[in-house]
DNA sequence: GGTAAGGTCTGTAGTAACTACAGGCTCAAG
DNA sequence: CTTGAGCCTGTAGTTACTACAGACCTTACC
């Protein structure tokens, strides 16, 4: 239980479980291009170092965020391409964070509506449910 | 363009437009047993009725209040059913409701850490960028 | 009556972001 | 040397739709 392929380098299992990422979705990653193919062994066995587990956790992260998979893309493109430029990060961010504002405002409208006519709402064995009536008009 | 046809009934365009449904997910909805077959006419035009009309738009609201399609099911059973215990209504609400909330928490602390990390950046073109390093980390 | 446009029909494939096999190697321990 | 775990590949399933393709029907216009 070393998770150290020959000295050094992590196999699959090893890596998910460093990143607390599930398994397939490594491949998965690798597949849609926003993880690098890794070196194998000469069997074929994926072998992972600790550039990988950096990526991978910025991958989860802004995943954890909210990011979709294209926008990491972009991100990581831009951590890639070595430009960095701050600005068009920071672009993103705001961009981004305006859209989860707007889901939270959202969610907060559905609060409301659920929690009074769940209010409204007896709980006895009535005919007339008043949260079913809410819904159908 | 009149929406009715025979006299009355609605195609499934019109159905569509009097609700705000999309046109494929009405027979989506069908499909998988949530919207009845409705009659057709002797070519084999789907008709629609003022029911049609309602039950489509309580599925619709409940969607937009985030039930599941699995959860709207459980909902129709009830009415269906014509038991309508109320009590079962409102504990499904009750529920979903706190689902809600907990998205709402969710996406809070997203927001809170989406916000310091734009504040802390400057946007100028510095080589490292601090939203990035806190996706890293 | 003919034809062209547009509505409807069916089944199927595509979307996002994974997740879960099936069937076949490979590797380490006992 | 066998057993069991881990890895490989490709493919199918998930949720809730959305978007065709190709065929049929209906209506309007000339």
């Amino acid at each position: 239980m070393t998770d150290h392929v020959a000295g050094r380098g992590l196999q699959r299992a090893a890596l998910a479980r460093r990143t607390g990422c599930n398994l397939e979705t490594i491949r998965y990653y690798e597949k849609i291009g926003i993880m690098p193919e890794p070196p194998r062994t000469a069997s074929g066995y994926r072998v992972y170092d600790e550039q990988h587990v950096a990526r991978l956790r910025f991958i989860l992260r802004a995943r954890e965020l909210g990011f979709t998979i294209e926008e990491i893309r972009g991100l990581l493109g831009l951590v890639d391409g070595g430009t960095q430029t701050c600005a068009e990060v920071k672009e993103r961010t705001v961009q981004h964070l305006e859209d989860v504002r707007a889901k939270i405002a959202d969610l907060r409208r559905i609060e409301r509506v659920l929690a009074t006519t769940a209010a409204s709402c007896s709980g006895e064995d009535v005919p007339e449910c008043p949260v079913l009536e809410a819904l159908a008009s």
